[in-house]
DNA sequence: TCCAATTTAGGACAGTTGACAATTTTATGC
DNA sequence: GCATAAAATTGTCAACTGTCCTAAATTGGA
């Protein structure tokens, strides 16, 4: 049972299946059901006819809504984006918290992300199907420029002394190791052991870099 | 133009599709071009009558030698392993070689291999079966616990004054680190450009880690 | 040469897919 | 109340999927 429902989590529904709560826009109840589908059943269970039953209306009125299966995964893309780049612009741009909250704060938001296991499932799908898909490709891509920018603002802020290639290395750097932790803290651990150890791995690593961009090391 | 062939891709035929040389057994045949399009189309391609055609034979003489398309990725993941446990066999068990040396083989075949498309294009591809199949799940996993051994044994023979739960969660770390690279390196980069990155990156991280762990410091 | 096993061919099956069209129902504004 | 638009239904279409089947061809060994 997995908890701590952040980003990617707080798109999909409360409830279970066919039982969400009304009082959402149809389309964005397509767009939550969909995700639903992709994280928990993969890309191949994704049809429109199974999108139209989960979301309990039929096939004909999902191809109104969203004419093709090919709109309805770009809207699906921009949901995701959306909700990240909500996320981390509440942190950054918290008025009164010094930097390095700040910094703890996002740090803390992708490590929690990264060990939930809605992220594990939902990326690994994303990549393969950007591989050969451009417009996936793209949208993926720019998520990642997004999430790296939160951190290389707030660390710019921290140490004006960097230079610019290096603190883009650095951001590139935790954003690229702790990718890795997707994959593999979706492997053989259930999530109480996993998250002490994502955590371990990514804030070493994350002091280590910092520690050797310092003038002093 | 991708250069070094290695380890997945020395799987892979030399040709183009459908010219493939003569001499190979049928049902080696399949599974290479199998793998050739899991990689340059996706799993959703990989449909019994595009291997068929692919191969040059109709789908029954397809589903004679593999009659289930279960079947057949089974033995694409066995062709798979077996290719890193060889290539990974050589370089540790090279009599005479120094470890240091043998340490620098595996993890520069290592960057080499993340390096390549043919890498970055097939992980994604099984991490997301690998989500909602649990055979393909057990398998992903014993090719990481088979790539990681060797790792574990050299620095062991190197280091016998690490302790084990240390060793292991340093190849653990490199592991993790490392398979971030291979999405991050499926970006934006062409391969002469990635490549060094992805070195630098992967070879200072293991060398901070491995730092972290000795006595000194 | 002949036999048996292996290999190939070709077709058929039931099921699923995305997309579309014609229709009815529901909601909205005047 | 009515006209107009939005939403939802129902049915259909060709294309594709994995699997299965039978018959023909090929091969290798006795």
């Amino acid at each position: 049972m997995d908890q701590i429902p952040k980003l990617v989590t707080d798109l999909l529904m409360p409830g279970r299946e066919g039982g969400y709560a009304k009082g959402y826009e149809t389309r964005e109840l397509i767009v939550r059901t969909a995700l639903h589908i992709l994280i928990e059943e993969g890309y191949r269970a994704m049809s429109m006819r199974r999108i139209a039953a989960a979301c309990g209306m039929r096939l004909g009125n999902l191809t109104y809504h969203y004419p093709t299966r090919e709109d309805l995964l770009r809207e699906l893309l921009n949901a995701v984006i959306s909700s990240y780049e909500a996320e981390f612009a509440t942190i950054v741009h918290a008025p009164g918290v010094p930097p390095e909250e700040r910094l703890a704060r996002v740090c803390g938001l992708i490590i929690e992300d990264i060990g939930s296991k809605k992220t594990t499932r939902l990326f690994p799908e994303l990549w393969a199907l950007a591989n050969h898909d451009a417009f996936v490709y793209e949208r993926v891509h720019e998520l990642y420029d997004r999430a790296r920018a939160p951190l290389v603002e707030i660390i710019a802020e921290m140490r004006p002394d960097l230079a610019e290639p290096a603190r883009l290395d650095l951001a590139l750097f935790i954003s690229a190791s702790m990718e890795g932790l997707t994959v593999f803290a979706g492997y053989r651990m259930p999530f109480a052991e996993r998250l002490p150890i994502v955590e371990r791995i990514a804030i070493r690593s994350f002091i280590d870099i910092v520690r050797s961009f310092s003038p002093a090391g």
